[in-house]
DNA sequence: GTCTATAAGCCGATAGAC
DNA sequence: GTCTATCGGCTTATAGAC
């Protein structure tokens, strides 16, 4: 537990929020080690000193944004609304959170994705399987609270984890085609991410 | 407009449908041209002859699979019907047609995200130019019925354009989990669809 | 901690035989 | 039309200097 020097730390977090926009602008595969270093203007050789191969760095990207979705919805899921409200406030919460950390969450969807693509060493399946586990009992979150709602009578009665699921793609998918603009505000993005939650949770009508 | 002999538009037909169940399963760049060439017992030699290159395979998995999107939406866009049941029966229509040709569009998702990453030539940049635009007026099918919905009053008077674009990535995202089983006929998958596209139309209440 | 230099393997693409 | 053989370039990863 003995605390890493500030530097080892600092370069560490660098490499990560690098990889994860290099990896969300070019693909995990066509990104190479030496586009990551170049970008926060070191060599290869500083990303080999902090991670032991590429595929680490897109398991370390992927831990830290799991951390980052379960920090900002556990709040919402155990407080005292209604089942209607939580659910609102931990899609919301979760949307802006993808929102602003785009790169990351896009990088989970491709290791979701392309679970069997490259070469997986034991030690990194490892890894893989235990942010699976994480992932799933995310969903589990929603999940819950969905039966909450359905038992309670305000929410449809139809399979709670084909909801839970549907809602959550349909969520997610959202990185596929919102870029934040420069001049767009914090205030802003919570705005639409409001919008596109209701839609999602109301549809049409 | 000289027909080709049957055995050239047999080969192409199956390199493409092995490219698109490879190009799903590892990722466009995780595939090596042996690997699709394998899977339909031949060499790469044969690729080589019907394509000229791996991203020239990727452009006609995407085109034939728009082709195959359009072809079972656009009738429902112009029947009868009111705009409710219009819209419903294109959802369908094109989830279906996504779980039937999964590696199709799984394809598809991939090129669209990942467009900026490998090295694209002038004529395979006009070739995905064309497909996206294509991709653009698929969209449009839907925001007008959105629109003709929302002026009829039985829709939500959101903002059309980001109630189609939200639509069509709920349905889309389906791709990500939905693996068909061995067992599962038409009939169930159509249940299933229908089952989905009501969740995301009209929301958890 | 970070850099330079290089080994080692892989893969897209081509040439030419059949 | 399809196959075999091979080239050339690129990228991960390592070794060792500073």
């Amino acid at each position: 537990m003995a605390p890493e020097p500030e530097r080892t730390q600092k370069s560490r977090e660098r490499i990560l929020d690098a990889a994860a926009d290099a990896f969300m602008l070019h693909g995990f595969r066509e990104t190479t080690i030496d586009d990551v270093a170049q970008s926060i203007g070191a060599t290869k050789g500083l990303i080999y000193y902090h991670f032991r191969s590429k595929l680490d760095i897109l398991l370390a990207v992927y831990e830290r944004g799991m951390e980052r979705a379960e920090e900002k919805v556990q709040p919402h899921a155990q407080d005292s609304a209604s089942p209607a409200e939580r659910l609102r406030a931990m899609s919301v919460a979760h949307l802006v959170n993808i929102m602003t950390f785009l790169g990351y969450h896009h990088v989970i969807h491709q290791a979701v994705r392309e679970q069997n693509s490259a070469a997986v060493k034991p030690r990194q399946r490892e890894a893989l399987d235990r942010l699976n586990e994480q992932r799933s009992q995310f969903e589990a979150l929603f999940r819950a609270v969905i039966e909450e709602g359905i038992a309670e009578g305000s929410f449809r009665d139809a399979d709670p984890a084909l909801m839970a699921r549907t809602l959550l793609s349909s969520i997610n998918a959202v990185d596929n085609w919102f870029r934040p603009r420069a001049d767009q505000s914090a205030e802003e993005i919570e705005e639409l991410a409001g919008q596109i939650v209701d839609l999602i949770l109301h549809g049409i009508r």
